[in-house]
DNA sequence: TATTGTTATACTCTATAACTATA
DNA sequence: TATAGTTATAGAGTATAACAATA
């Protein structure tokens, strides 16, 4: 009795692609709202509440360019300009690190601190609005459940290297 | 034994802000991992992408920039940018309405459809990869059905005005 | 030699406002 | 007047490559 048509890597059944469209269609607006809220409150991008959101969890209150690299922006020059950006309005404060004359220690400034304190709460009214609201309890857990453990596969699974049967300049000679 | 402090408007528990955060950076790094991909494989941007895909579900195979825009972009000169760079590059094509002179028919060329049809399975399969993988069937569903809620909400949720107690210019008679 | 970070540069994208033309 | 769309413009953000300095 086959039922199950056998799964075609060429193609996601409609559940799958249900699934991926509502993801990306919900991370886009939410992604919106709240850059539009952080931005008309507090005059930042969410990439710069994020770094500041970084920094007032770190455990010492500062980390390293490389950390925050690691945890948000995906190039070394961009973080520098959003830190610089930062820098410049007072946000955050930079130190060259004792122990490695390489490093630079990032710290929230009083006022970084104050802009997220002051940001916060439209922040997660903006959150509660769109995403919370419409959810039970159970389908909260549920979803930080299944996109947890997606998230943990992507951070796991190799960026977009490795791929294999990838001749590098390797047919003929040229 | 009051174990179940009253919901605090200005916060949000545990477990909503990881199903926040969660959603945020599955998006997020969905949305790179795609958007590399299609523009290594294709030149396309994710938008421009949807734009085609958008045009290729469309019943006619045409839309209008309207259309258009109310799915995708977020204001009509970044979509006259978009559109014009997918002309330019001879994957759409636009033609004035007949009914209204006031409207733009897009439709795909021939190359455009071709492109795209050259494209899906590296995006299908970098869906698959990153997201489709680490669940199972009923991961899937489920979240097509709470993301799908939420999405719902979102596009019935009047985007930011109508806060209530905004008096608009109303105090005195002005 | 590898790592940390910055700079220079160029490019993509987006939005606002002003504008044209049609309904 | 309202709607459909374009243009001009200006700004924000990003990435690549070259670079300097330290490990």
């Amino acid at each position: 009795m086959p039922d199950t048509p056998p799964p075609d890597p060429e193609r996601l059944d409609p559940e799958q692609l249900a699934a991926y469209f509502a993801l990306m269609e919900v991370g886009s607006l939410l992604q919106h709202a709240v850059d539009q809220q952080l931005r008309d409150e507090g005059g930042l991008s969410y990439t710069q509440f994020q770094i500041l959101a970084v920094l007032g969890q770190a455990p010492e209150g500062q980390l390293r360019m490389t950390d925050i690299a690691d945890r948000l922006v995906h190039s070394r020059s961009g973080l520098t300009y959003q830190v610089a950006q930062l820098a410049k309005a007072g946000l955050v404060a930079r130190a060259p690190s004792a122990d490695d004359e390489r490093s630079v220690n990032v710290t929230a400034t009083p006022q970084g601190k104050e802009l997220l304190g002051r940001v916060m709460p439209g922040h997660v009214a903006v959150v509660r609005r769109l995403l919370v609201t419409p959810l039970n309890r159970s389908d909260i857990t549920t979803l930080s459940d299944v996109l947890g453990r997606v998230r943990t596969h992507m951070r796991t699974t190799p960026p977009r290297s490795a791929t294999p049967g990838r001749k590098p300049t390797t047919l003929r000679n040229d």
